[in-house]
DNA sequence: CTAATCTGCTTGCATTTTGCAATCGGTTGC
DNA sequence: GCAACCGATTGCAAAATGCAAGCAGATTAG
């Protein structure tokens, strides 16, 4: 379950970590919807992931050392996945990856803004994010003058396109 | 062949477009490697593709949109693909993925001299690349005050590292 | 107290995708 | 003429994926 390694190219052993259909979309959950838990992972992912395939997966990105898991004190059937370092890193990519897919597919509006504001904040916004995932994840000292978190922003955002949305229907109707 | 649409998340729609073993290490051949024919695609890379899976990656590209196929002029039986400004403005994505790749994932010396370089020229580097790229597979003029192109400029790190290595190897010898 | 619900998974099975090797009809260089 | 090369295609085995159901233990609502 771990590398095949067919090379040592950086963009080949990229894509063997997270090239594929779930891998990435699980981790965007993690870092964006801020999912820490199995059902929230399976529930929670617009996509509908499997339930096999998420355990797969979550055992798969902790053998590559992605993701952590620990017991979730309050509950003693519950695990709690965390983020590492590695996959804390993985941000501006998504951030390209998602400014990339925003200008060329179909996406939709309220999934994008996001993305939108994501990109034009830029890697200052980024780094704020990496750092706030670093304390959530990795129990890393907060900044003590950061302002709502970057996750809570774009959170927002997206709660305002879908009622303005749900508006403009209603008003239609 | 096209894309399912599982969401309208462009990380999502990213995912569907290269979030598979093979496209992104064809696009990385043409990208970077300048290959433009199906068998120096087939022999070329290092991985090692098999040749249906080659034929039904490129003929997917195209209809996403990634790649343009038409006749070699001087060869009746040659193809030959372009990428199109779609597949060019990956090049900041791959970037991204090497310099990540290079910091957590076990690379090759040789094979990760590329992703350094690119790393270390930034976007003005990529900007570059990219207007090189528009030049061989757009038709679109080349910029006369250009100098050595980033790929030879690449490809040329890259022989430096095997040559040394070489030369370590055979002084050990 | 008890029953229903929730926890992170696992199992069995059908479908789809991948990998491998051989091959194809046509083109080209010698 | 003929070997090498062109972009694929075919047949088949192996692996990955998707789906629905189920599991034992923990928790919670009435």
């Amino acid at each position: 379950m771990s590398l095949d390694r067919r090379s040592g190219c950086p963009i080949n052993l990229s894509l063997e970590v997270f090239g594929d259909r779930w891998s990435l979309i699980i981790l965007r959950d993690m870092i964006f919807g801020g999912r820490r838990h199995f059902r929230e992972l399976l529930n929670g992912s617009i996509e509908g992931i499997a339930s096999n395939i998420l355990a797969d997966r979550l055992k798969r990105l902790m053998e590559l050392g992605m993701l952590t898991k620990a017991d979730d004190p309050s509950h003693k059937q519950k695990a709690i996945y965390s983020l590492t370092e590695m996959a804390i890193t993985l941000v501006p990519i998504l951030a390209h990856l998602g400014a990339w897919g925003r200008v060329w597919l179909p996406t939709s509006e309220e999934l994008s803004i996001r993305a939108e504001l994501l990109e034009k904040g830029g890697p200052p916004m980024w780094e704020k994010f990496m750092n706030e995932l670093r304390h959530e994840h990795l129990g890393l000292p907060a900044d003590p003058a950061a302002g709502p978190s970057v996750r809570a922003t774009l959170q927002a955002a997206y709660e305002a396109v879908v009622a303005s949305k749900a508006q403009a229907a209603s008003s239609a109707a």
